[in-house]
DNA sequence: TGTTATTACGAAATTCGTAATAATT
DNA sequence: AATTATTACGAATTTCGTAATAACA
């Protein structure tokens, strides 16, 4: 299993044609198609059907597989590089929409550093494959309970001291009936539509799992942005509901009751390579990290 | 970076000398070193220091990631070839020791299973490279939260309904100062010597999550087995202390006070590779999952 | 008929073993 | 001196492009 042969497949399999897949990676349609019967001799099972060419059921398995395989390797280069490389001056900090608390973005140095915000299953990518020096990620998990993050690579999370963990909220729109509550259970609108944002808010899985109902939070609008704003402003108009760290669940028109059970926490963990950091990480890290236990 | 590359290098690694791990590859010393070389040149860095050959810090990184990438490739090569093959009528079960309640045992079919005790952490990865079919785990999670496991390949997890959840009980022996107590708390803990048994019990690690404190939890005995009788006899001769699922905690000389804060459960999971499983496994996995929702 | 995948084949590159060399204990 | 890593070199294999062929739509 090749990572060439495996990088032209997923090529294959995205384009649905062979000439495309080598007309993006600079081969010959011979050279593809080469590598296409490679795979499959090697794995003993077709991987794509051809006229129309489209993966067959091992072939979309494959297709798994090889996403997070691809990822790794990059990773790994992108990882060891590092040793051979100066440290960078210019910092990039990756972070989830709901990770950017102001306590967080006080810690930040005032220059050379770069801030980009990602949908949040993004950014243990970016940290691992060297998009940026530091992550912020965030997650609705149980009290002091660690988020449970894919691993793309042996990267270390920490807690940030100001701004761990707060308290879930919520959003309802203004004319909402549990609006005057003052209270709320997940259970209690599992019936509801939900907004679906898996960029910019918790993601609907999430819920499902904590609540234990496999079917329920029916999805309603689909925002794939990251402004937090515009998510709380689709909320007030009705367009479903959200589940937001309670001070970002503020907004005109929208009212934030707090959750209360299950036991949700909403988490922020920075991320980053492991080893030892050196140049500007190093002092972020520290900065963000370290003692800034108040007066 | 050639999956063959890697492979010779941590296997150069381990056995710390090119010639043995030619040796126990089937290559020649001068392809070893090829080999390596190849690597080096590669990624940039150098990765051994020869004479002694020990890896330095960048080579100990790139272990970290060779392991779970070929861990993955594995993975990616047993899951395909299911796809090729005529189902399997012998079902190899892998469970963690604490996975094994009565209510799982009674849900399998009376012939054709071999079941497999293994440490929790190697099971993931035996169902995911194919050394079993279902796996069992097990772990300490907040109510209604999944486990976090180690993504090895995209396996898919279920909950056993007759016993995803069970109360958690802090095993003591009968002369200690809290044996008396109705409740503990972990908290109340740290500062006493647990017993590390990382592939019986649950791991020390996630006890200190738990807690927030990281460097709590000090260990005392190691117990590196499967045995659980043996693990709570160990607690029971003073040796350290132990959490484990209240049933499994009772034994001779050995009191079993619940857990009460934090609020964790001992979680049961059925693992399976995902795909529509086919031949017996399908069957088992229906029967341990599915409608056995008692009277 | 035009596009697209497969096959045949040859040049170039890669891989691995033999054997000689160099370095370390 | 004995063990072990590196280097030189050549044979065998593999890889990829050109070009011809075949199979769709």
């Amino acid at each position: 299993m090749d990572p060439h042969l495996l990088r032209t497949y997923v090529t294959v399999a995205e384009l649905r044609s062979f000439s495309a897949a080598a007309r993006a990676l600079g081969y010959t349609q011979s050279a593809v198609s080469q590598h296409i019967a490679a795979l499959e001799q090697d794995l003993g099972v077709p991987l794509l059907g051809r006229r129309p060419v489209a993966p067959t059921p091992a072939g979309e398995r494959l297709l798994e597989h090889a996403g997070s395989l691809l990822l790794r390797i990059d990773a790994a280069r992108a990882d060891l590089a590092r040793y051979g490389a100066a440290p960078r001056e210019e910092l990039t900090v990756a972070a989830a929409p709901l990770a950017l608390h102001p306590a967080v973005l006080a810690a930040l140095p005032a220059t050379g550093v770069t801030l980009r915000v990602l949908p949040r299953a993004e950014v243990p990518a970016a940290v691992a494959t060297g998009g940026a020096d530091l992550g912020l990620v965030d997650g609705a998990a149980a009290p002091s309970d660690p988020l449970s993050l894919p691993d793309v690579a042996p990267l270390t999370a920490a807690v940030l001291p100001g701004a761990a963990e707060q308290p879930l909220a919520v959003v309802l729109p203004g004319d909402h009936p549990l609006a005057r509550r003052t209270g709320l259970r997940l259970a209690d609108l599992a019936d509801a539509r939900w907004l679906d944002a898996p960029a910019a808010g918790l993601p609907l899985d999430r819920l499902r799992a904590a609540a234990g109902t496999p079917r329920a939070f029916r999805p309603a609008l689909r925002y794939e942005g990251t402004d937090v704003r515009t998510l709380v402003a689709l909320a007030a108009a009705g367009h479903g509901l959200a589940l937001l760290p309670a001070a970002a669940a503020r907004g005109a028109g929208a009212v934030a009751v707090p959750l209360v059970a299950p036991r949700l926490v909403h988490r922020t963990e920075l991320l980053h390579p492991g080893g030892a950091p050196a140049g500007p990480a190093a002092r972020v890290l520290a900065a963000l990290t370290g003692a800034d236990r108040g007066p």
